[in-house]
DNA sequence: TTGTAAGCGTTATCAC
DNA sequence: GTGATAACGCTTACAA
C-alpha cells in the first residue's frame, strides 16, 4: 500500500520524469512501446498521481469548492448528496464549507476555497449576502461559480433553481380550490431571490382567482431559533383569521406545524398546511399533507454537472443561463389523515 | 484581492523568504524588529500562508477528512455538522466522502484521502466494513484516525460513540413500564457494533423485568429501498403480534410510522414505537411520541476534538479510548398526542 | 540572526 | 523521442 511516484517508474524503466509524465498523459510525441511499458509499471505500482502537487503546479486539482448556509439542512445535505454522486462519477472531490448563514464567513470560505486551489465552486448564498463582490474576484481569476438554490442574477453566473414560482402557485391554487381564502405565507428573508419567486407565484394565484393580496398575511423570518411559534400566534391573533399556511420551507412548515399542533388546531380542519419541503420531510409530517417538493438532490446533480462541464470544457459550455427543475406538488388525500385522527380519538375515548 | 506569498513579503522588505518563513511561524532564532516588521508586511498584504504548497511539503494539510456512508441522512449531517463548527474553530477544513454503504468505496475513499495529504482521518464505517486492513494502512503511514458510531473496536483507536446500549435499555424499559409486553426490535446488520450494543441493551431490560427474550421479533434490516413495510408486515403476522416497536434509526422509525398508519393502527394504542432518532426527527415523527435522543452533533465534535488534539499534540493526547455520549430518553406525553387525535377526530365527523 | 539551497511531485520549456 | 531543468510556495538543514 505504499504510495509510488512518478520518480519510481522512471528509476524503474530507467528514463527520466519527463518522459513517464508525457507517456502517461498519452502525449503524442512518445514511442509507443516506451508508452506501453510506462503504462505497464504504472498499473502495476499501482501508481496514483498526487493531486497535491498537481495543484501547486496549478493545473486541475479536481476538487470543487462547495459552500452551503447549514449542512445539517434536508435540503442542503440532499443537494449535496446529489453533488457528490455526479462530482464522484467524474473524477472529482468535494470540500465542503458552511456560510453559517453568515456574509462573513462566506466570504472567508470563498478564500479558503482559493487557496486550496478547487477547480470550480457551487454556492448556495447565505441569506446575509447582498454583495457579491467576493465572488467576483474569483471569476476574475477564471475560476468558475455555478449558484444553486439561492443565487443572485447579478453575478452573471449559471444558476440553478427549484421553479419557485411555479411552485407556489400551484401550492396556492390548490389551497384556494379546495375552499381556502385567508391563506397566509410564511417566508424567509425578501431580499433573496427564491423569496421573491415564491411570493410572485403566491399572488398570481391569488389573483388568478380573484382574490386580494392581503400584506399582514405574510411574515418574513430571519432563522432566528424559536421564531415560527411567534409569528404563526401573531397571525392567528388575526380578523378574520388566517384559514391556511404556505410556507416556504422544511424548517418553517415544521415549526407552523408545531405551533398549530401545540395551539390544538386540527389540520387539515381549522386550517391547512402546506410547504416547500424535501420529500423525505413531507413524509415525516405527515404521509397525509400536501406538499411542494424541492428537487434538492437533482438540483445538486445539475448544479455540479453544469459546474464540471464548465471546468472541463471551458469554452464548449452550455452558455449561462438559469436552470429551472420542476418542482411536484404531491397533493395527498388529507381525509386518510382525518380518518387516521378518528381511529385514534374513537382508541382514546374507550 | 491578489494572493500574496512569502515571496512578496520577502521582497518587500528585502530579506531572504527563510526568513520571513521562521518570522512567520514565530521562530526564537529571530530579531524582535525583523519578526515585527514581517508581521506588519503579512497583515498588510492580508497573506494566507497557501496550504496546497504546506501538504506538498509534507506538513500539516490542516484538512480532515470525514467518510460517513451517506451525507443525506440526518445523524451523519447533524455529525457532519458538529465537525465543521469544531474544525472551523481550530483551523481546520472538512473534506467529506460518502462510502454509500460500500467496503469498495470506502477504501477507494481512504485511498483519495490519503491522497489528498489530509492530517487525519474521521470515519463511520460502512455496513459492509468488516475488515479494517484499509485503516491499518492509514494508521501505519501515522495518519490518526477516530472512529464514530459505526466503529470496530480491533482497529485500536479512539471511537466516539452514543450510548447504545444505556438507550436501548431505557427505551425497552420505558415500554415495559408503560405496559408492553412483545416489544419488537427493528435494527440493522448484525455484525456493526451499534446493533450488538442495541441489542444487548434492549436484552438486558427484558431480563430485568423477567421478559422471555423472543428471536421471531427482531429484525434486520439492509438499508434496501422499501424494505421497512414487509418487516412490519412479518411481525404484525406473528401471533400474538407485538404491541410495541423499538427502532434502531430514524430511517426505521419512520419507515415503521408510515407501515402502521397504511395499516390503520393507532399509536400509541394499538402498538408503541420508540426509536433511536435525532431530535428533529423526533419532533417531526410527532411532538409526542417518545424517543431515545442520539446526540449526533455532540457525536461530531467529541470525534473531532479527539482527532485534532491527536493531529497536534500526537503524544500528548489523551490516551486511545471508547468515548460514549450519553443518549437522552425524551418521554413524552402521549396523551397529548390522543387529544390532538380526539380533537381532529371530532372535527371529522361535523 | 540571517541567507542559501535542496526538496516535496508534477509539468512545461527547452535542448539534444 | 527523450532528457535536463526550472518552476509552483513553502520549510529546513546547513552555512555564513
Amino acid at each position: 500500500m505504499e504510495t509510488f511516484t512518478i520518480k519510481d517508474i522512471a528509476r524503474e524503466l530507467n528514463i527520466s520524469t519527463s518522459t513517464v509524465s508525457r507517456a502517461l498523459r498519452g502525449s503524442y510525441e512518445i514511442n509507443p512501446e516506451t508508452k506501453r511499458l510506462v503504462m505497464e509499471c504504472a498499473e502495476r505500482l499501482n501508481y496514483r498521481p498526487n493531486p497535491i502537487a498537481l495543484s501547486l503546479k496549478g493545473s486541475a486539482s479536481r476538487a470543487i469548492g462547495v459552500i452551503v448556509p447549514q449542512i445539517a439542512n434536508y435540503f442542503f445535505s440532499q443537494a449535496i448528496n446529489g453533488i457528490e454522486a455526479i462530482a464522484y462519477n467524474r473524477g472529482y472531490h468535494v470540500i465542503i464549507f458552511q456560510s453559517q448563514e453568515s456574509y462573513e464567513r462566506e466570504t472567508a470560505n470563498v478564500h479558503q476555497a482559493m487557496s486550496r486551489k478547487v477547480d470550480g465552486l457551487l454556492i448556495s448564498l447565505s441569506s446575509e449576502t447582498s454583495d457579491v463582490a467576493h465572488l467576483r474576484d474569483v471569476l476574475d481569476k477564471h475560476v468558475p461559480i455555478v449558484l444553486f438554490d439561492r443565487v443572485a442574477a447579478e453575478l452573471g453566473v449559471t444558476q440553478v433553481v427549484a421553479d419557485n414560482f411555479g411552485g407556489a402557485f400551484a401550492a396556492t391554487e390548490h389551497l384556494i380550490q379546495s375552499g381556502r381564502r385567508r391563506i397566509a405565507h410564511l417566508t424567509i428573508q425578501p431580499w433573496l431571490s427564491i423569496t421573491q419567486e415564491r411570493l410572485a407565484g403566491y399572488r398570481a394565484a391569488l389573483e388568478k382567482h380573484g382574490l386580494e393580496y392581503d400584506e399582514t398575511l405574510i411574515r418574513y423570518g430571519t432563522f432566528g431559533p424559536d421564531e415560527v411559534g411567534p409569528m404563526v400566534d401573531e397571525l392567528m391573533a388575526l380578523d378574520p383569521m388566517p384559514d391556511a399556511f404556505f410556507t416556504a420551507s422544511d424548517r418553517l412548515a415544521v415549526g407552523c406545524l408545531k405551533a398549530l399542533h401545540q395551539r390544538n388546531l386540527a389540520i387539515p380542519d381549522d386550517v391547512s398546511l402546506i410547504g416547500f419541503t424535501n420529500l423525505n420531510v413531507a413524509d415525516l409530517l405527515s404521509p397525509s399533507l400536501s406538499t411542494v417538493v424541492q428537487p434538492a438532490q437533482e438540483i445538486g446533480q445539475v448544479a455540479a454537472e453544469r459546474l464540471i462541464d464548465l471546468i472541463e470544457f471551458k469554452h464548449r459550455a452550455k452558455p449561462v443561463g438559469t436552470v429551472k427543475i420542476p418542482t411536484e406538488l404531491i397533493v395527498r388525500d388529507s381525509t386518510r389523515l382525518t380518518e387516521h385522527a378518528k381511529h385514534a380519538g374513537a382508541a382514546a375515548t374507550k
